[in-house]
DNA sequence: CGGTATCCTCTCCGATACTG
DNA sequence: CAGTATCGGAGAGGATACCG
């Protein structure tokens, strides 16, 4: 499925894309969190088990990955499996659902790598107009 | 440019895309920040002045539709113009970089109109599992 | 190993008031 | 009209301690 895009100003699209804006930034305030990339994109290359994502994703808490991986199992874009053994064993993949998502992500890693450096620049350039100088 | 995707655990690959982790979350922080999909998404349809956007984006307040487009214009996504009319006038709008973003963002957008049934099921068996019942 | 529970801090952001 | 300055509440998230 792909949405009509507004050539014109068509209020009816326009209203339609306003609808839909907070099921969208839904999905993009899961994704855009402080967590949730580094995850997926590490479960993206295969199943893991919590401590081996912990030390995967540097910086993040036990608090943090646990709650992170909740919502993504919530939302069916993880799966968590528990292993009857000893030590307990626990895994996390990403289902169908997930790896979806995982391309469209990808789409936006692309986009910031390719941009990065006029990004960059253009953070260097007004910085540079609004600090004038530091010089006599 | 498009990144090689990791089709087996090649670690040259990984590492590349973890360093680059930093990057994209630099930018999906930014889309994915209360309000910026909002506004960048309105002025994909065209240049708008400041009270206009304050207008078509609800529940916005004066102090983050300014911080807001600040950040957009230092990144070098919107352009700001100022006219000098009276009253003043001053335009935004997106620049070629920006649209290049949008468009991306779209890509997401596609994904969560296609998918929110998906989620919103998937939360539902969630709750219903973790919450047996509340009857007698 | 794989978590939960608690506390406590720090940042985000809304409300409000003022300016050019 | 188009902002800036300041304050205060709420929530995200880190540190720590404890459990199965």
């Amino acid at each position: 499925m792909h949405v009509d895009r507004p050539a014109s100003g068509a209020s009816s699209v326009l209203k339609a894309r306003d609808e839909m804006t907070c099921q969208v930034r839904d999905v993009l305030n899961r994704v855009g969190d402080k967590w949730t990339l580094s995850v997926v994109n590490e479960l993206g290359a295969g199943p893991r088990r919590f401590n081996e994502l912990r030390r995967a994703v540097p910086g993040i808490s036990q608090r943090m990955l646990t709650a992170t991986l909740r919502v993504l199992e919530r939302d069916g874009l993880v799966i968590r499996s528990v292993y009857a053994e000893v030590p307990p064993r626990v895994d996390y993949e990403l289902t169908p659902l997930g790896r979806t998502l995982l391309e469209r992500v990808w789409g936006l890693v692309d986009w910031a790598v390719e941009h990065h450096d006029d990004i960059e620049g253009a953070r260097d350039r007004y910085d540079a107009r609004r600090a004038p100088d530091n010089s006599p």
